[in-house]
DNA sequence: CCGCGCGATGTTACCGTGAACATCTTCCGA
DNA sequence: TCGGAAGATGTTCACGGTAACATCGCGCGG
């Protein structure tokens, strides 16, 4: 029987099925040419003894880990996280387990972290890579398992999953010019980002291709108080502020009513993710909804594709969608400062 | 040398050396007795094969799995993730790996997290449980590890380890009485979470020990739309609304605002977490600040002096913090309905 | 001068599984 | 009736570490 503080193993159950470990094996990993029978008295000596395969032997055995490793930025944003129960699920579901490291922006974690999930010979990997830094540092050493890239946006990178960034922007540019508004201001996340940078650069182009007032593109940092600070330098003459998230258009707007200014009667604003929260914000938040989960479905998809050797899914782009609520209103209806 | 398709193992880094491969072994465990020129040669030859130590065949010789389990509610609130992200620093600091599993509320999805973990032979788990029914699954279940409840709040449970609610909700009590609020309504979490219970007893008591008006306690469920929903049935005398926690708030407020009320001077609301929203709602948000990170590094620990057989740290529930913003008005500043 | 003990290292036997190969049975056609 | 192929199952070995025990050499005390 089973040697104290381990459980029973296969051979355990095979004692008991009366046959050879090696039969017990076969009939877990649902080979062909078991008599039926056979099988019914494994199963029955597996149940009887509550008998686990050992992870452990079964990945030392095989020289496969079944696991795919998961790095994440460690912000408590709703786009990561949903993402990452997502890739979890997806993952677990696969038959894989998950293995999670949350990183901070800088090159020395983003290193720690690749090397103790390559340590654990993963065999392929989510990046959740927020910044041009964390990709290229992943690529520079170069870990020898298929990526998944989620969430940068960039369709420069290999295998990148992500929901249309440039179709997010000219939705929300399409809805305020539907308003009329022509002067637009945007903020944009912090520089370092791969989404601030594609979304910034659409807007411009958008604005560019209208013909419409090009105002300096402001820059924060996601956070909602980076959004309340960059109130200050927002062009009086704008009517229209396009935030590059929703946390920022948050902090953008304490900011502007304690200005004395009402949203959206003197300026509308619009945000970009559709967190939980942009429904109940004061006043509710016109904003770009991504599927954190869809995007990160599919990644997980593609890679099991790769180490199943299966035909690639369709990896373009996923499509955002509008979500209009209170905060935008008609250029016409707006009183300027 | 190495076989294709897998890296060098421990006689390759022993052969180049020209020791055996348990002299590396040595070397690797920082076992005594190891002459320091041997060591350099080991290590030097470690380092120019790049080899890494195979965990799954040390974990099948040593029979541990080097796995902390972690169960997590598949929320994207503040609270929950945060903690596990410092849970998840924590663990790989002790030099251990976190498995995680997303579970939703469902008894099923439970118990498949914890087969799953168990399959894995995790040697002690982190159960983040907003519920009863998820404690009372696992505790079912019985799993031969030690646990940390985390979150939880619940003195009775084992290995509890949470900030101290009830001292938040007198904080939180006293600062309204403070204000000269007597008429104060407690919207509370679902009937299921135990934190919700724990808050909404002691709330009770303290409106009792200070003889103040008692008025029903409402029922959310922790979004943002059942505080806005919760609006319809809140006393219309009551100056003070203490949600249970930031996103009810921020529910109740968006309602409120809707029916003509102003925050706080028509009526003060205060919540429950400091979500980091919370400074740039409109009004900011006076709530209670838990240190999610503060109790998740404490779990860890005391899992780890567990596994290691070391004396167990104070896992005594950590104090709250109030965090007064501008939500809060004194009651004679209340103008009634 | 010899043997003992201890420090440093080597040898061997597992851990639990899967892969390759061996063996045994059975059934079918010549 | 017998040979052979195919199906069902058993045997052996390898995976890459760790643990227990064996060995070797050296210094020191009797």
């Amino acid at each position: 029987m089973a040697k104290p503080g381990r459980g029973p193993s296969m051979h355990d159950v095979a004692a008991r099925a009366g046959v050879s470990h090696q039969t017990v094996s076969r009939v877990l990993n649902e080979f062909p040419g078991i008599r039926p029978e056979t099988r019914q008295r494994v199963l029955l000596a597996i149940d009887e003894l509550g008998y686990r395969r050992n992870v452990a032997a079964r990945s030392l055995a095989t020289g496969r880990s079944q696991t795919i490793g998961v790095i994440i930025p460690n912000t408590t944003d709703f786009g990561p996280v949903s993402s990452f129960y997502a890739v979890e699920a997806a993952v677990r579901e696969a038959g894989l387990q998950a293995l999670v490291t949350a990183t901070s922006d800088e090159p020395r974690a983003v290193e720690e972290s690749l090397d103790f999930l390559m340590a654990r010979s993963i065999e392929a990997l989510v990046l959740m890579a927020p910044t041009r830094m964390v990709v290229d540092v992943v690529d520079a050493l170069k870990p020898p398992v298929p990526i998944a890239y989620l969430l940068t946006g960039d369709e420069r990178a290999p295998w990148s999953v992500s929901v249309h960034q440039q179709q997010g922007v000219d939705l929300m540019v399409d809805h305020l010019v539907g308003l009329g508004h022509t002067r637009i201001q945007h903020i944009r996340g912090p520089e370092s980002s791969i989404e601030a940078e594609l979304r910034a650069e659409e807007f411009g182009q958008q604005i560019r291709a209208r013909r419409l007032v090009e105002l300096p593109i402001l820059t924060g940092d996601w956070t909602a108080q980076s959004g309340f600070d960059a109130c200050e330098q927002v062009d009086p003459a704008a009517t229209a502020i396009f935030c590059g998230n929703d946390q920022m258009a948050i902090g953008l707007i304490h900011a502007a009513v304690n200005k004395g200014m009402r949203v959206p009667e003197d300026v509308t604003v619009v945000g970009f993710d559709d967190i939980p929260e942009a429904v109940h914000t004061l006043p509710p938040l016109t904003t770009v909804r991504q599927d954190f989960g869809a995007v990160a479905r599919l990644a997980v998809k593609a890679l099991v594709a790769a180490l199943e050797g299966e035909e690639m899914p369709d990896t373009s782009p996923l499509p955002a969608q509008l979500v209009v609520r209170e905060s935008t209103a008609p250029a016409s209806a707006t009183a300027r400062r």
